[in-house]
DNA sequence: CAGCGGTGTTGCATTACTTGCAACCTTCAT
DNA sequence: ATGAAGGTTGCAAGTAATGCAACACCGCTG
């Protein structure tokens, strides 16, 4: 829309990549030299861009800041927190929590496993959003043509030999998804790891994030893994009570 | 310097405090509504801001994502390498980096000692932990539990009479390290041979690196090394402002 | 030491891009 | 229904971004 604006912002995330020189970045843009120059100053006056001792840009303090302050008006982030916490404890897997935003699904939180093998995510990286169990619950609940736009523009890369494979079946398994209210994901991204997820619901009964427990196969089988559905449920529920204003803090487990 | 970009950035610090509609936002930028809506288009596509579904806006989880990619790609050894030659070049002797990994201390560069006379190390190679300098201010970071959980863990050989004698002893030193935010290794390791370390913060003030200035006694005393501190610390400091994206290089060059 | 290639920086003319306006649309409340 | 409030769009006017070319500044190399 603005021009300008759309070029200085393309710099970002370029620069998230790993420091780069003014030729980089130019060339990059596919402007010239004396242009990127001054994008870059202006995102510099205002904090998001360093220049490093050897005179590379990379993003700076300011961007963190931002990022930070972002992430506290997530606000479900806080409510959940202290209950993924106690989910950890009381189970030992790895606990996530997701949500949806502009076409991409975002990892907003997590709680480490407490077993030597653990898998490998990180916050604020988009999940691959065709298989990932929180994914499914998140698409989900949105309006069907929406859905249905999303699933058609989406790629469906075989991760492994268990992963949805194209738009269809994987508007057949959102609708599945919709239906019994919580979702899997077994061996769908990476061969030897399976998840279980709830959805967490505002006070409108809309899916707002969803929470999963993650486990290698070295660690508990699929089934066993399964077991543990009811305790998910249970603490997504009482995530989407806390949220939407019904129970008080209080809560004991 | 650019201002459709320099509005544009105004947005978003402004959308920090908390979500605003169009009219606010055009107002605090003292612009017409269009245009207001214009940026915010444009910041919209780029994922840095979202828009909620009472229609206002707030910062988007982009911002979070890319700070987070950010942080994974800075790499402290390319910032800090530099600083480590100047300050080798001001006093001629061994300079190391160290970083905490996975229950170890790692040596990751190394500028060696103008003196005829070196120290033994070799980068990539574990560092005496219940000794080095280095170590001590890494573990000392740690939260305390984990902190506890580790020097009970380790074996604490004594490679002089002056070395790290037990768990207890540790603990007692890693607090004290931790209160005066720098750290000593003398004749601890090898008989003959000094240390002063300074800590590097990130831009969340935690200790992500930790670097240290080695002596043999033959080159100069416990003392004499000493006299040091100042300076290492102050380019500790200088790499933590630089790793954090703080300090502002205003100005040309 | 001079000459050279690579990189960053500045002044300026051109014109593409942003801007504000006013009319239009949508939603919600009366 | 009717009107008000906020959001959106097309357009003409002129500001402000652009690319160019020349300059400045290294660090090299012969």
């Amino acid at each position: 829309m603005s021009q300008t604006v759309d070029r200085a912002l393309s710099i970002l995330p370029l620069l998230a990549e790993g420091p780069a020189d003014l030729g980089q970045v130019a060339d990059r843009l596919g402007v010239h030299k004396s242009t990127a120059l001054r994008l870059l100053r202006t995102l510099h006056e205002h904090g998001l861009v360093y220049r490093q001792s050897d005179q590379r840009y990379r993003l700076g303090a300011r961007l963190f800041a931002l990022a930070q302050e972002a992430m506290e008006n997530l606000d479900v982030r806080e409510i959940a927190h202290p209950h993924l916490v106690r989910l950890n404890e009381s189970c030992g897997h790895t606990v996530h929590l997701a949500v949806y935003e502009e076409n991409e699904v975002l990892y907003i939180d997590k709680v480490e496993s407490r077993y030597p093998v653990r898998m490998y995510s990180r916050i604020g990286k988009p999940v691959a959003i065709t298989v990932a169990a929180v994914a499914k619950l998140l698409l989900a609940d949105l309006p069907e043509h929406e859905r249905r736009g999303i699933a058609e523009k989406l790629d469906y890369p075989a991760y492994t030999s268990r992963s949805t494979p194209n738009a269809g079946a994987f508007l057949l398994e959102l609708e599945k998804v919709r239906e019994q209210g919580w979702a899997t994901d077994l061996g769908g991204h990476e061969e030897s790891i399976n998840c279980v997820a709830a959805p967490i619901r505002g006070a409108d009964g809309r899916v707002v994030a969803a929470m999963s427990v993650s486990a290698p196969n070295v660690v508990v089988t699929a089934d066993e893994l399964l077991t543990l559905l009811p305790l998910v449920r249970r603490t997504a529920d009482a995530i989407s009570g806390e949220y939407s204003g019904r129970t008080p803090v209080k809560g004991t487990v």
